[in-house]
DNA sequence: ATGGAATGTTACC
DNA sequence: TGGTAACCCTTCCA
């Protein structure tokens, strides 16, 4: 561990105007800037749009150049949304950012505020079938009475390495080799990556064409990882030689404009029955024959025709039992015995877009899903009810086009399969420098663990992905990829828990301890950009190597 | 240092 | 229903 050494802690970032009062309340310096960016005279002409009464339409803005400032968001004058230093300022005229429900900004969101981080609790009734207890006594056994101490990958090993050159999309690790991290782009490149020797990386350029939108493996030969590619191609790649075989095509004759071209999102393997599936951008699902790569039967409608299936799943005891999402707004579950549009065991409906779906990794009972409308949704079993999730949790992670989809994915070590990673969208304040950090939620109380942040990544890190065995945290940040790891103290407390400092699971209280960068003098001048800058620049200097490539 | 491009989904007609 | 403009806390690089 090459940084472990240079600070046995991290400095711990305080978050600034966390609260409503203190940033739009306070009379500080910030309020005078206000005032000079909106003079009284500059407020008043266009009322009238406000006045126009619901249902009936605006008038279209009058072409007129305007010196005046408006905000970006909404076009209006009076108020402008956007990063002050490091805060963000909501439009006022907007829904929230966070919640979606208007009549607030994110800052004053209770989902935000709560350190519960925004938990609509489950519903009171008891929604659980004959079936529900008979599967839960037989699963008893395995889930663990007492709930396990998180130990949390936080700080960041083997520096920050880029040999992507367009932005990270999916992250594996190898399925049986340790320290061994696969990743795509959205160029279609795959690259392979020793994290413990960092020099040791290879990336394959012509597998796909474009954005490589899963990894999976072989069981049959672990030197073999299958992708799925929005070139609409399915390859088996040789990881040692990086010679692949086309499996699927879905484009042979080339382009022949949007309405034709597929793409191919959702793919997982069922290893029982040798199977690989595949699911593309209308609404169809494709089985292979892994073995023969001969394509079985015909294309089936999983999801609403014409409409993008991103995510599959089979369950992880019973691999018949197959898990799809996608933009019609659903998650499905089907037997993949008895495929047909007809056959669809449950359909989970959400708000928006699903990004993924995911059932748990252990007793394969529980789903979990992320949607666009921001909420992480978890059934605690696949045998209760299936017509509204056991718990939403508010949490920021909108679609964003320059963005790889956010997912939430279970932490495959937790027995208690109640810990869940995932990347925030909305930024923080942590004391100057705007930072996104990647959130580990505990969905059995949907409460924040541990937010997870490095001062040298201030970009949004949208694919993560946990070791099956280690404690080992693996991002994709824009094109950056990042391995985390756990300190050695979390670990002796976790054998010792009776030592464990009470800060230990939520990173949230520990930050107000030491709240300050280095000696800076800057005050509590808070947003000053410069200072910010200037704090940005010393933190990065000697703190480890960047690799870069 | 600053503005433009890349680019997917949704809302709205 | 299909077509298209808008868009929202991006990121990187001219």
């Amino acid at each position: 561990m090459p940084f472990a050494s240079s600070s046995s802690r991290p400095r711990f970032l305080r978050r600034e105007a966390d609260s409503d009062e203190e940033s739009e309340t306070s009379s500080s310096g910030g309020e005078d800037d206000l005032e000079e960016d909106f003079p009284e005279e500059a407020q008043v002409e266009e009322d009238t749009t406000d006045e126009v009464a619901p249902g009936k339409r605006k008038k279209p803005p009058p072409i007129t150049i305007s010196l005046k400032r408006v905000c970006k968001v909404c076009k209006q004058s009076g108020h402008e949304a956007g990063f002050r230093g490091a805060t963000y300022i909501d439009c006022p005229r907007k829904p929230c950012f966070l919640c979606k429900t208007p009549g607030h900004t994110t800052m004053s969101c209770p989902h935000r505020v709560a350190m519960e981080h925004g938990v609509i609790p489950a519903s009171a009734r008891n929604t659980k079938t004959p079936l529900d207890y008979i599967f839960m006594r037989q699963l008893k056994a395995k889930i663990p009475k007492i709930k396990p101490v998180y130990v949390i990958p936080d700080q960041v090993d083997c520096g920050l390495i880029r040999f992507h050159s367009r932005r990270v999309t999916c992250l594996e690790f190898h399925p049986t080799k340790s320290n061994i991290l696969l990743s795509g782009d959205k160029k279609g490149q795959l690259g392979i990556w020793n994290y413990d020797k960092q020099h040791e990386r290879t990336i394959y350029g012509s597998i796909h064409s474009c954005i490589v939108n899963n990894i999976k493996f072989s069981l049959r030969n672990d030197a073999m990882a299958y992708t799925s590619s929005s070139d609409g191609t399915v390859s088996c790649t040789d990881m040692e030689t990086g010679i692949s075989t086309l499996l699927l095509d879905l484009n042979p004759d080339g382009w022949n404009g949007p309405a034709n071209w597929r793409m191919l999102y959702g793919m997982d393997v069922n290893t029982e029955k040798g199977v690989l599936l595949v699911a593309d951008n209308f609404g169809y699902l494709y089985l292979l024959d892994v073995r023969s790569n001969v394509k079985i039967g015909e294309p089936i409608l999983v999801h609403k025709k014409g409409s993008k299936v991103v995510g599959l799943h089979c369950n992880p005891v019973q691999p018949d039992v197959l898990l799809s999402c996608g933009n019609d707004h659903f998650a499905r579950i089907w037997d993949a015995r008895r495929l047909g549009t007809e056959s669809c065991l449950a359909s989970l409906a959400h708000g928006r877009v699903v990004n993924s779906a995911y059932f748990s990794l252990l007793t394969g009972n529980k789903i979990l899903t992320t949607s666009q409308d921001n909420r992480i949704r978890v059934w605690d079993s696949i045998f209760g009810n299936l017509e509204s999730p056991s718990r939403e949790i508010v949490h920021s992670h909108d679609f964003n086009r320059h963005l790889t989809p956010f997912r939430a994915e279970w932490d495959p070590k937790d027995p208690s399969e109640s810990l869940v990673v995932i990347g925030r969208y909305i930024s923080e304040n942590y004391d100057g420098v705007a930072l996104h950090p990647i959130d580990f939620i505990d969905t059995s109380t949907g409460k924040l663990v541990a937010e997870v942040m490095d001062t040298d990544v201030t970009t949004i890190s949208t694919v993560n992905k946990l070791h099956p065995r280690d404690q080992i945290l693996a991002s994709g940040s824009s094109r950056t990829l990042l391995i985390w790891k756990a300190r050695q103290e979390d670990w002796e407390a976790k054998k010792q828990p009776e030592k464990r400092p009470k800060q230990f699971i939520f990173r949230r209280n520990e930050k107000k301890a030491n709240g300050k960068f280095d000696s800076d003098s800057g005050g509590d001048s808070d947003d000053d950009d410069s200072n910010g800058k200037k704090r940005k620049a010393k933190k990065r200097q000697g703190k480890y190597k960047k690799l870069v490539w």
